[in-house]
DNA sequence: ATATCATTCAATAGATTACTTGAGCGTAGC
DNA sequence: GCTACGCTCAAGTAATCTATTGAATGATAT
């Protein structure tokens, strides 16, 4: 095997996706999918240790998935442009197709994403023109903080059900979170509707939202 | 780790991104995208033995990204279905964008990709509807006989220098093969544009044109 | 049945990967 | 300057991956 220039090309694209190789880094991208993160931070949000953690970032960087930069003492992590999304778009959407397993956990966990009827950017700024729906962030307030949708409401899961009565029963709930398969969403609807509160999810998460071009609220 | 459900999910995808993370079965997943192959004639074209060869399917297997059939004594895998295509592009895609390793070998290799003006697929049909252009396959014979662009000229590389005269001069030559990154079409147009004739490569290859929903010419 | 061919399996050696621990280095604030 | 903090590096272990070899299936042909 001489390594022909195709099989360099072809050793560096399978470089990328060995770097996609192990869960962590996947969970450790739909983080960074939310704004910069520092490693410290990520490592806490993940529950992986430290050093761990920045050695899995390099990884990510090697591969030319995230890039950083210093502030103050801080290392901040972010996806290497839109490209990266667009492929963990590619490799989701293959794994329920293709995957048995995928769709075994899907149906297990969350039980059904058909079922959740889940709602498109489309019908939530349509509806929310129209003043019909709550959108409620469902991820933790430091996330919230950060970048979330115009008028939502952030209620972080765990205090959702102390919190109840800031909802307005007579409206339809539209939750989202970090992506298609952060549970937050999920477990929030379900919750919701065992209150008999009419609930759905968003289709996709911030991230999504974001590199589809439509409006993000900042502090 | 109690292995939350998200956890589970992205253990999965990561099953297929470690699957793709060798070069030569991204080699096979391009050779494949040509069509349906026996394990022989597979490890034949890559240059792996036979047994290394059906290990590497047999993961592809379990990742959902190819799948087969009996016929006979040959067992044929196939590409299983189109979003393993898209996976390729968006993961091809990323590496051309964010790693200047890749960039690197484009230049070194391919002359800069730029510089060989790739034609589109909407441009070739426009042009050889007119009669304009000479459509040059590049590919061995055996995989131009499976199938290929309608109206397509099949001369293989090794013999395009002894098969000159069958070229008309006076027309433009666009070249395809298998993918974006095949060699071969790159390497005909260089050396035809070497002897004066106008040549350019098609801006992907069989698999992409199919994919996009266009004829192709099968035997 | 036997022989043959295509493919898979099993066993192995060598390379790579994930995570831990503890040390090292740069920056901010005292 | 010193200390605290955030991050990276280096070394070590256990687990996983690649490619080779030779033997074992399973289907076809004689």
């Amino acid at each position: 095997m001489s390594t022909s220039p195709k099989l360099k090309l072809y050793e560096e694209f399978a470089a990328i996706a060995r770097a996609l190789g192990n869960a962590h880094r996947i969970d450790i991208l739909e983080h960074l999918g939310q704004g910069e993160r520092g490693v410290d931070a990520l490592a806490a949000k993940i529950g992986l240790s430290t050093a761990n953690t920045s050695q899995h970032l390099q990884q990510l960087k090697r591969a030319g998935l995230v890039e950083s930069r210093r502030d103050g003492k801080y290392i901040l992590y972010r996806l290497k442009g839109d490209n990266v999304l667009t492929l963990l778009g590619a490799l989701f959407d293959l794994g329920e197709h293709n995957l048995a397993e995928v769709d075994k956990v899907m149906r297990d966990y969350f039980h059904k994403r058909d079922d959740m009827e889940a709602v498109s950017h489309e019908e939530l700024l349509e509806r929310s023109r129209d003043g019909l729906v709550t959108v409620l962030d469902v991820r933790p307030k430091d996330e919230f903080a950060m970048e979330h949708l115009p008028g939502a409401k952030n209620i972080p899961l765990e205090e959702l059900e102390t919190r109840l009565s800031e909802i307005d029963p007579a409206q339809e709930v539209i939750a989202y979170c970090r992506g298609p398969y952060c549970v937050l969403s999920f477990e929030a609807v379900a919750a919701l509707r065992q209150r008999g509160i009419k609930a759905r999810r968003l289709e996709d998460g911030l991230p999504e939202w974001r590199a589809a071009g439509l409006p993000v609220e900042q502090p």
